[in-house]
DNA sequence: ACTTTACTCTATTAAATCTATAGGGTAATT
DNA sequence: AATTACCCTATAGATTTAATAGAGTAAAGT
């Protein structure tokens, strides 16, 4: 299940690529046009922040802004920052590779290979998707 | 992330697929071979049973057994079962669909058409992959 | 310089879910 | 009649998620 932190950054993320310019935008002004929590908010787009997709601005006038154009944002990054891992299990897992208590043999576990089949697919969803397809 | 639920499920079901014949296999042999708690795995295939995928016979002699072929078993079945729903949000579940809180208008919900094209992929792995497919 | 604005950070908590464990009850087979 | 093994309920610890509270800090504009 995707986390709601998850879903309210990528909604802010959309919000803010929809911006004609890349002048900042106060917090308050997306979580009140999307419905979030503000203060739930404040910490999803820190953690943007800090990992390079948004710039920060503070005082009057400031808020958060993309840092890259939205075509140069691919999902992989945004679902890897935000919800963590892609796979389903640590053991299929790129980025976050972790190996089962219970296993043998990886490539004889028939969980394994059935989802790393669905990691591969889903991936594949995730790279070729940018911040720009999803923000029409 | 699937939950060891539906990992030992799985495990189980490919344990009781690559038996020759269809006689009853102790909750406990199944338990042992797999590294599985017997308990845990108790709830589990009672799950299974009731929702006719397994049949059960009590007292001596007795145990679990396959009521299908494992290739008249698709994946989405097993998922639907001991995972719950497939896609990763509930808006766009097939089986479990709810409308979300926040969103006003689905179809011009970012998060939702994304979601909606991993479901639909992930969907179509597992409604083409059956028991026998990963019991090999 | 001062005030306002808005981001920054830490800590806490309520709720939900997951993963088991315990212990007894019941049905069927030999 | 005894044994075997499924059946069922309740409970609990651990973890994660979602959200809240409150104070701190930096920058802009006057």
């Amino acid at each position: 299940m995707l986390s709601k932190k998850t879903k309210y950054g990528i909604k802010a993320l959309v919000y803010l690529a929809k911006q004609e310019d890349r002048i900042p935008v106060q917090i308050s002004v997306i979580s009140n046009s999307e419905n979030i929590s503000q203060k739930f908010l404040e910490t999803i787009l820190l953690t943007l922040r800090k990992n390079g997709i948004l710039g920060s601005k503070k005082g009057k006038g400031g808020g958060y802004y993309l840092l890259r154009e939205p075509k140069d944002i691919p999902m992989t990054t945004v679902m890897r920052l935000l919800e963590g891992p892609i796979a389903m299990v640590p053991c299929v897992s790129l980025n976050f590779y972790e190996k089962c208590d219970d296993c043998p043999d990886e490539n004889a576990c028939a969980v394994h290979n059935l989802m790393l089949k669905v990691r591969d697919n889903t991936l594949e969803i995730f790279r070729n998707t940018t911040l720009s397809d999803i923000s029409n």
